[in-house]
DNA sequence: TTGAAAGCGCTAACAC
DNA sequence: GTGTTAGCGCTTTCAA
């Protein structure tokens, strides 16, 4: 163990002591202020160095009110998580930029309602100066309650609640793409197109079965089937549709791992895909799209720039301001464009 | 937003002047101190509710020193880790325990070398009250860092210093593990047994050549081929034992992911398992050992409750002792015992 | 049962 | 350039 003066770590007055200067000094040469006198940043170092001293941060933030952290809350069962190269993707971009910023992420789960409270307090205990959400069912309490702390924040999808409240998010056009999609496989010739849709509680997966219906203006209900995103839920889904209507000649699925799914389920059944059933997916993950057997004709949004984007957005409403919840930041909400990516699936 | 007296959050001198009492009282009521009459307590409430008040954690634990939060370091690429369920395993294990202490979990990755600088001063600037660590190789400077400020923390595995430092580990039977496996395909009279371990720069994955090479006393080097714990490294190694070996007639394989892709790659070969190729993993994770084809025989660790018992470890580490590095606290790493399970693939 | 006062370790004016 | 001083928002003796 390091020496300790005392017997506790040691502070930044056990630094000045050792140094011969004052608190005031140290903390200018630990902040990396110029105007310190080289030989004497030099020494007060070499004092750092020997005592392994470190910040302590909540000192520091208390007068501060920054942490240099920031919270990535993910409601979302971890076991899902842990096996969708979605969030991999969601993470790689947000972590990159979040780094290149000096900001330490930190990574939250919320699995169950009574992980509400503990990460409210955490979110609103100043350990982090603002938040990255994602995967919010329209019911998400969070939303609200950053909001209503002050927390700066910015979403991964559409909240329920979008207007009138301080806070940005970053979405990818879902609807739009839904529609490119649909209108893909219409002009391929395809008459009874079904869907597997994502769970409806999530904006994403509404917004992309509003894009759907718009092509596809009288589409039968028995046309839809609801699914999570998850290339089990996809397989059922697509089950459904081709029980309910054994005639189906195109999927459109919410995600690729739901296309996935679907390939999986039509072969099968014994269909063949694109001849017999075309499918088009949506996220263009290179990791599944690529791969499939045939690969997928899908809808490619910039997952990873999206959520780089998101960072960049919260650090423009973090930076220089501290905590107070002051005059209403300016709400610059982003609808990232999508365009089809035509593989051979359709 | 809520009201704010100032333009600030509200601090507990503003819950107390609203409440018509003093900070000390209202902090009480916080802590659940009980000699607070009910009457004062119940209004102390109303004001808290009414501002939107959240205790500001920087100031609580610059005078506790407690934080009441947790890192869960990993030292994993990412995009390794959101495809391996053994992480998802560990995970859920170390969450639960966390939890059910009343401790918020708080995931850190590194991924290179320039993370270390940023996790350590995170780690040591009182953010968290102690760490739990992942997937150290032999040469990572964390132990070192974690002994050196001071920070309870225990290991998933055991660290390659292993001893005369503060800190405890939890790590299963690596070596006896893999000593079962090899002397089951033994006894199952195979003769030409290689093994696909993980990255020799980590504990585990020596611990468990050490295990094979204890009953195969004079294996040649030519059985041995390095992995690197994942599918894709199992069916490489497996390509090349096949090359080296073309009479093999046994593998070990360090991890289930492993021998998942060994049995894909005996199968591209024209190999059958187990007939031609008898192959045994290490870990009995659920979702791969009972799924693959066949299924598999392996050595079972059960992870979940290894990482559980790493959390209470931490706990009574943390517990009631704030951050003072004071007496050495007592060393009770463990090792926790591995049964094979036999399925058919062995 | 409650309040007053001190202080946790740090930064930020402001003097010198 | 460097030191002095006054807090940041909380908990915690100690008195009342």
């Amino acid at each position: 163990m390091t020496e300790r003066p005392n017997g506790h770590r040691p502070t930044l007055e056990d630094v000045a002591r050792r140094a011969g200067v004052s608190k005031s000094t140290v903390s200018r040469v630990i902040n990396g202020e110029p105007q310190v006198r080289t030989a004497v940043a030099e020494r007060i170092r070499q004092a750092i160095a020997e005592l392994g001293y470190l910040p302590n941060q909540a000192a520091r933030s208390l007068v501060t009110r920054r942490s240099n952290a920031v919270a990535v809350v993910v409601t979302e069962p971890q076991h899902r998580l842990f096996v969708d190269p979605y969030f991999d993707c969601q993470l790689r971009g947000i972590r990159n930029e979040l780094v290149r910023q000096g900001a330490q992420p930190v990574l939250l789960f919320i699995e169950e309602p009574n992980d509400y409270p503990r990460v409210r307090h955490f979110l609103g205990g100043g350990h982090v100066d603002g938040a990255l959400l994602f995967s919010l069912r329209t019911d998400d309490p969070l939303p609200a309650t950053v909001d209503h702390m002050g927390l700066p924040a910015v979403f991964g999808g559409r909240p329920a609640v979008a207007s009138g409240h301080g806070y940005a998010y970053v979405d990818a056009d879902n609807r739009g793409g839904a529609r490119e999609a649909v209108r893909h496989l219409v002009s391929r010739g395809r008459r009874r197109i079904g869907t597997t849709t994502g769970p409806l509680n999530q904006a994403s997966a509404i917004d992309s079965l509003d894009g759907y219906r718009d092509v596809l203006l009288e589409a039968s209900a028995h046309l839809i089937a609801e699914g999570d995103f998850t290339r089990q839920g996809g397989a059922e889904a697509t089950a459904a549709l081709l029980d309910r209507c054994p005639d189906l000649d195109a999927i459109f699925a919410a995600s690729d791992l739901m296309a996935c799914g679907a390939l999986h389920m039509l072969r099968a059944r014994g269909q063949r895909a694109p001849e017999d059933v075309a499918v088009v997916g949506f996220d263009d993950l290179p990791t599944v799209a690529e791969t499939t057997d045939p690969p997928l004709t899908t809808v490619h949004q910039g997952i990873e720039d999206m959520r780089r984007l998101m960072a960049r957005l919260l650090f423009q409403r973090t930076s220089g301001r501290p905590t107070t919840g002051d005059s209403a930041p300016p709400l610059d909400s982003v609808i990232t464009p999508t365009r089809l990516v035509v593989r051979q699936s359709a």
